[in-house]
DNA sequence: ATATCTTTGTGTACACTATACACAATATGG
DNA sequence: CCATATTGTGTATAGTGTACACAAAGATAT
């Protein structure tokens, strides 16, 4: 059998929250094959490189993003996927706060922009597959990991992440239950400091303690929502 | 940016089930490099398949096994993974029933045999971490997927289902409880066939139902153990 | 400064689910 | 027919999830 290479490229679906709403982010790609449309942000991994490495590498390159959380998705092989040949994709899922950094637009990208979640533009090549895919893993994940915390300031106020589990799991929670819940897991910090947004009581700020998760995690109590 | 191509392999942990013990399927590999030793079975993907179609193929080519249930499971690109040169590996988990098929040795290996996974021989490549990853997944995956099923006979006394799942879980389970849990999802058919193995009670034959799992699933209603 | 509005923060009662637990039924083997 | 092995079954209790309403603290308008 003839040993053969493919090309191998990464995409990552990328997601921020601000105020209520889950974006994700994607560029509008300079060159064919589907020029001048959307698609997630990636490109071809090189041969000295790890995957991860490629990820991050083509984010930076391409719209400028701090990731604070990356995991791997799926891999995406399908023989026609891309209609230059024969193209590999291992997707990736990152988590990132906006408000953190300045995205720009470059190399393979003539446009970056937030698109919230339920207003998604048409995608390039199986894009839209991939990001439906990414984001059913994100909301089965944030009931039994806490990766929600890495789409939030490291101070947040309690409603703030009420607000993000409502967003993401698209249905009410009932405050003092989620409340009691997330508190009983022992992972949050009750800080000292208030914050007020508007009207309204000030709302106190938790921190997230991530020690204390690995400690519980090894302990063999899980997180759930 | 030069365009790169990297070879891209596909990975099959195959597990395997009877009589309380789980086993892995694995080859001792032919050729260099770790000829003579043990390796989870896999190949080369060609340009014109894809990564599904791929695994199928070399498990068909290397061993002789039917597969009766496969999943991705993560894909490895670590740089320095393979000695020959950059090779990114696609994993699958696979399930089988090893009493429906004969296993053989053909082309990359020079045997092939079962391996009871609490007695591992040392693995090629980054073959153990892959090996682990399986393993982690399969033991997660049961408790909220039926694919237990996928490893016994189509029809099968409950101890054989309740025996897989304390093996696979490494604790005992009640068997009072455990029923009442199961029965309770409504996805097993209870048959009107009798079998008894030695001495003891006959046991009654059950089947999963898996249209009836499907309709339970649209409407929300998931299997957990 | 008082009333009104907005958001945060808190406890209890009830339903449901998980868990612990023991003995009868039905076969086989001496 | 007696001992042994395996299957099959119900109930009581603890624990968890869920539903639900009002006070506290500040901002805003009159």
């Amino acid at each position: 059998m003839v040993e053969q290479k493919i090309r191998l490229s990464v995409d990552a679906v990328v997601f921020g929250y601000e105020e209520g709403v889950i974006s994700v982010l994607l560029i509008k790609r300079k060159y064919d094959p589907f020029k001048g449309k959307w698609a997630i942000p990636g490109g071809f991994v090189l041969n000295n490189e790890s995957l991860e490495t490629a990820v991050e590498r083509e984010l930076q390159e391409e719209t400028g993003v701090k990731i604070n959380y990356l995991e791997q998705l799926y891999t995406f092989g399908d023989v026609e996927r891309d209609p230059r040949g024969r193209v590999v994709t291992v997707a990736y899922v990152g988590l990132v706060r906006p408000n953190t950094f300045k995205i720009f637009a470059a190399t393979d990208a003539s446009q970056v922009q937030w698109f919230t979640i339920d207003k998604l533009p048409e995608l390039s090549f199986d894009h839209q597959k991939i990001l439906l895919t990414a984001i059913a893993r994100l909301q089965a994940k944030i009931t039994y990991e806490p990766i929600g915390f890495e789409l939030l300031d490291t101070k947040f106020p309690f409603s703030d992440l009420e607000k993000l589990y409502t967003t993401l799991l698209g249905r009410p929670i009932d405050r003092r239950n989620f409340r009691k819940k997330i508190l009983g897991l022992n992972v949050l910090d009750e800080l000292d400091e208030k914050v007020s947004k508007g009207s309204g009581r000030p709302a106190n700020l938790f921190q997230f303690n991530q020690k204390r998760y690995f400690q519980l995690k090894k302990e063999g109590i899980i997180f759930e929502i």
